[in-house]
DNA sequence: ACATCATTTAGATGGTTGTCAAATTATCGT
DNA sequence: ACGATAATTTGACAACCATCTAAATGATGT
């Protein structure tokens, strides 16, 4: 993990609500964008700012089917990033 | 650790250069404020600022003797923001 | 009492960020 | 081709934040 992605994670995380969106796509395997939209009171265009910061960070994939976007977390790069702050 | 205080430390990890700071206090049992002033290419304000920060979340435990200000990082806070994180 | 030193606080500044509405894009059904 | 839908992009806005200088505060030495 470099320090550039290490510190994009750091500033994906600080803000709450982002982080958790990031919490429902990990309950289960994969999240479908429309399911989250109905799950957080913010609009279309905000939840896509953030997916998209959660997937520039690399924490994310993203995948379409026709008009549905679907996401799952990257288990390896969130591991990556823990170990990496328990070098403190 | 409370929800409050899980957001504090990753908005207060989210500043590469602040996270530097904690590190290098991390490297050593103690530091020393002027010795961190020493080693960061920021003004006194700026790292008194970056401190309190730090404090406010309850990473650091500051102690003053005399004029000098020692910091060292609270270990078991660290560890409990780390075992937090592994949650998701 | 006064000067010096270490640190903090106040206020200003410029850059960043989360939010929105509106527009746009791509897909699907008719 | 067209309308509806899902998602993204754009631009604006208000709030936030790291940085600075200058002033203030508290400790120390004379």
């Amino acid at each position: 993990m470099t320090s550039t992605q290490f510190h994009r994670i750091s500033k994906v995380l600080a803000d709450p609500r982002r982080y958790k969106i990031l919490r429902k796509i990990a309950s289960c395997d994969e999240a479908a964008c429309s399911v989250l939209h109905s799950r957080f009171p913010i609009s279309a265009a905000t939840l896509s700012h953030h997916l998209k910061e959660l997937s520039n960070a690399g924490l994310i994939d993203t995948r379409k089917e026709g008009k549905f976007m679907h996401i799952k977390v990257r288990r390896k790069v969130w591991k990556a990033y823990l170990d990496e702050l328990s070098k403190l």
